[in-house]
DNA sequence: TTCGTCATGTAATGGGTTACATGATTAC
DNA sequence: GTAATCATGTAACCCATTACATGACGAA
């Protein structure tokens, strides 16, 4: 992960469903995204940090005890009105369209309207485009100058973004005719 | 780009085959890992500066003179054998694997032994089968708990790694019969 | 009793992004 | 004369990674 505070949505995400401990978090985290998304410690507990200070979280302590009194302690931390704000204004946002920004998006759809939905699919189909034609012109000018491995890697390149422009234009599709996926299910 | 130092490589690499200044670098850097990689002034020279303190590279100072006196300023860096010594070490490294990491070396499979080359190839390819190991498990563990968009997050992401396992497979056959595709060409 | 998992953090380090700052040359 | 490109850097900020440090609980 590069750019700065890409963790802060997700947590917020996760935390819109039900209060959680940081442990737990990191481990929805993962279930929700992917095993790649196994996020390290030194990450998770500042931007939790970053999150409380914002007024966007608040912690709670609490004991876990299974019969004696004195158990473990967990931080639980629940969402303010604040952060629901915060998560919306993060997850509306169309400015950053790479493929870690979408995903994470992608990820919380439920929570928007059909037209925001639609709005950001089509903001990602855009960029994907973009990057198909940099990508080509980019190999048009260059193509004898390169090695065959190099133009393996640029063909495979071209190969993969005109894959994922092929799902977006699926799950547009999809946004489109909601009732189609139900019928084939009743089918 | 996240890993700590990923440019060191391919600046190395960029430097053996001719002197450079930073500027040119960087289109380098562009047209031949594709128009992603293109990568920061605050970035580049920073690594070009640290190259230097490691002896990696030494550093010229040219003036360029169309006619008159005085012209523009450039710095040429070129590359020492250590710096050579240093390039086939990280080029031969097969800790990390992820894509950015593996791009990268592909990008200099040219100045590589057949057998190192194989072996890179065949610690990506576990590399993929293990991500896709995760993924499947992953997806088997939560597949009730996730919806639509997540699960179609997910099933892509299965198929894009399958798509590079593929192409994986096909740089080994091709590295396993190089007369093969020069048939070919000759056919 | 020891290992694995649960649980929470801090500290050091280092690199990347963005913005800032400057100036020459070329083409229109 | 002015905009675009060439050309080189610095500085501030922020974030992620890694390693370190601690300790309770459950199961074998």
């Amino acid at each position: 992960m590069k750019q700065p505070g890409v963790l802060e949505l997700p947590v917020l995400g996760l935390l819109k469903e039900r209060d959680m401990h940081g442990y737990e978090l990191r481990k929805q985290l993962g279930a929700m995204l992917g095993p790649l998304w196994q996020v390290s410690w030194g990450s998770l507990y500042p931007t939790l940090r970053r999150l409380a200070r914002a007024g966007a979280v608040t912690k709670t302590e609490q004991q876990v005890r299974p019969g004696r009194a004195g158990g473990r302690r967990r931080t639980v931390y629940r969402i303010t009105p604040l952060g629901e704000a915060m998560f919306q204004d993060m997850l509306g946002e169309t400015a950053a369209m790479d493929a870690e920004h979408f995903t994470l998006k992608l990820a919380f759809f439920r929570y928007l309207p059909p037209d925001t939905r639609m709005k950001l699919l089509e903001r990602r189909r855009a960029y994907l485009q973009d990057r198909l034609a940099e990508f080509r012109d980019n190999l048009h000018r260059y193509r004898e100058r390169i090695d065959s491995y190099t133009l393996s890697l640029q063909t495979h390149s071209i190969a993969a973004t005109e894959s994922d422009l092929r799902w977006v234009d699926e799950l547009i599709d999809q946004e489109r005719s909601p009732q189609e996926h139900r019928q084939k299910e009743n089918a």
